[in-house]
DNA sequence: CTGAAAGCGCTTACAG
DNA sequence: CTGAAAGCGCTTACAG
């Protein structure tokens, strides 16, 4: 068994190709195709189970229906879950997505990128990682839509959509404050990353402009790349040596490597050291006692990106606002 | 700035398309095209950032060079796991790769295989759904390629590949009965599917061939459907109407819940009842305590799964060993 | 050693 | 009301 052409079935149905065309694709009307004639294509297109060729009709209408999604990294939880909820905004608006994870290593980003251009995707959702701004730069000069998730490239005026980072910081800081803490660590990551910039402005900002009940700030940055071994290791000697009554986790990641230190250090949260993290997770709720957390609008965040993007593509000229910050909510648990 | 084609380098160069088509697809020496040409072409087409179009050369040679990769959910941590393993193991082999979740909706499996289908993708990965037999069968009918994952289909000869679930809870349920506990409960969930009958038999089984001493078996079958809420109720009741010492879930989904339960009826674990679960999970590992896992070996069912799909593409006769069941790993921790 | 031409499977002006 | 033809961007026999 072959596939069915739409040749094929203008051959059974004693048509010309242009008329199966006009009838499949809900044009009949327009094209005053008889109605006997455009009954008897359809019912036989659907007897030979006939489906377009989506690759000839992307060629052919230089349109592919497929957004590119480039991501972190896809098994994490989220990036997941904001690919998940972008796949189901674009499908509501007929558009597929194909996702990539950038690990980010900017080579693999770029060739990426290459990869969703050579593929004809009509528009970008792009997870940037360092060192990239030539490469957006270029779709962009290229005409490809693109919009900037999560993080974005002070470097180059781009739509993008993020969660505030420095107002959840900030929050997530006063909450422990005013909890009474004032031995405050900041465990972060060596990533020169818009993101992570903020995040640890908004810490030392907040705790060196609050009040001068808090003496000083105490910064711990990872290396990106470090083993979560050598990162336990350090956050325990930090949490010791700084005799941190509170501690604040810039990532979830950096959380979860922050709950392993503290089991094995056999401190007890909140009473020893209160715990707060940026991001939440699931197993922030399931931990005994329950983690406080600073928690990201996934879902606005990737319906946003779907619509500025889609506007792009649409009405090819920019719609109103397509740079987007988005407020994160302060879940308040037993750690703190 | 438009992107070239690759008329516009021909033009360029002063040659016909043919020549700059075996230039840069390195048949400049089979061609014998002269030395000179052959580099001014390349030097062109590289100046000019020359890439061809995927979807035409996809749409001439028949071939997409993509995997189309169908999951139960991308945002659950098994599954993205085993995507990205099968994605690095595709993009050796010059393979992309695009998933979609299906959720365990067997209409929107069928539309997302339809979908996959209309892409023209060489090949296909599914972790079948219900009901979904007859979709399969026509792909391969129509002489798709198709290895199934994580489950298969009693009803059709396909290639699989995926974990030996019966040994792995055999095992498991053989480490709760030498450990001494005799009052073993079984959560799973009330999907009619294969590898859940294979859990729940191996269970059963086990205990009932064993020994004298265990009295009887206690299985709890949760909705799929449930709420969490719900499911939590009934674990608890589970738990204290048979008067458990130990718990045995099926998935870690579950495993996630019957935390969430135990945590609720403040229980200890493992004095007052001894916790292990099918599929491991990061939360496991963190817990307190540390929760007794059956471990999945997910890499090597991706990269079986990729290796017996290309062999079945690339060799277009079915290659030795195409139904693969891979023995998991039991990961002694502090809950049993 | 290189080019002209056919064709992959569609869509869409154009003509009648 | 319907068909013949061009063309999207490639690859690949075929011819010379």
């Amino acid at each position: 068994m072959k596939k069915a052409s739409l040749k094929d079935i203008a051959k059974l149905a004693g048509v010309s190709t242009s008329t199966v065309s006009f009838v499949l694709n809900g044009k009949a009307d327009i094209m005053r195709i008889s109605k006997p004639i455009a009954e008897k294509v359809a019912a036989i297109a659907k007897k030979s189970g006939y489906h377009p060729n989506q690759l000839a009709v992307s060629l052919r209408t230089g349109q592919s229906k497929i957004i590119g999604l480039l991501l972190e990294d896809i098994s994490n939880n989220f990036f997941a879950t904001l690919a998940k909820f972008i796949e189901d905004e674009a499908n509501d608006c007929g558009y597929k997505v194909v996702y990539c994870s950038t690990e980010n290593d900017s080579e693999k980003a770029k060739s990426l990128i290459q990869m969703l251009s050579h593929q004809q995707v009509d528009g970008f959702i792009i997870v940037p990682t360092d060192n990239i701004d030539k490469d957006i730069q270029q779709l962009i000069d290229y005409r490809r839509p693109v919009v900037l998730m999560d993080r974005f490239l002070p470097s180059i005026n781009t739509p993008y959509v993020l969660v505030n980072n420095f107002e959840g910081i900030k929050t997530g800081t006063i909450h422990l404050i005013e909890k009474g803490y004032r031995k405050i660590g900041f465990v972060t990551v060596d990533l020169d990353m818009i993101q992570m910039q903020k995040r640890e402005e908004a810490y030392m900002q907040t705790i060196h402009g609050h009040s001068k009940s808090i003496k000083r700030s105490f910064l711990l940055k990872l290396p990106y790349k470090e083993s979560p071994t050598a990162s336990i290791k350090k956050i325990r000697s930090f949490i010791r040596e700084s005799s941190l009554d509170a501690i604040f986790f810039a990532t979830n990641y950096l959380g979860l490597l922050g709950l392993e230190s503290i089991k094995q250090s056999k401190l007890k949260i909140p009473t020893d050291l209160a715990v707060i993290c940026f991001d939440d997770h699931d197993i922030f709720r399931l931990h005994t006692p329950e983690i406080t957390a600073i928690r990201q609008p996934i879902k606005e965040i990737a319906k946003t990106a779907v619509q500025i993007l889609l506007a792009q593509m649409e009405n090819k000229k920019r719609p109103g606002k397509t740079q987007v910050e988005i407020l994160p909510q302060l879940i308040l648990r037993a750690s703190t």
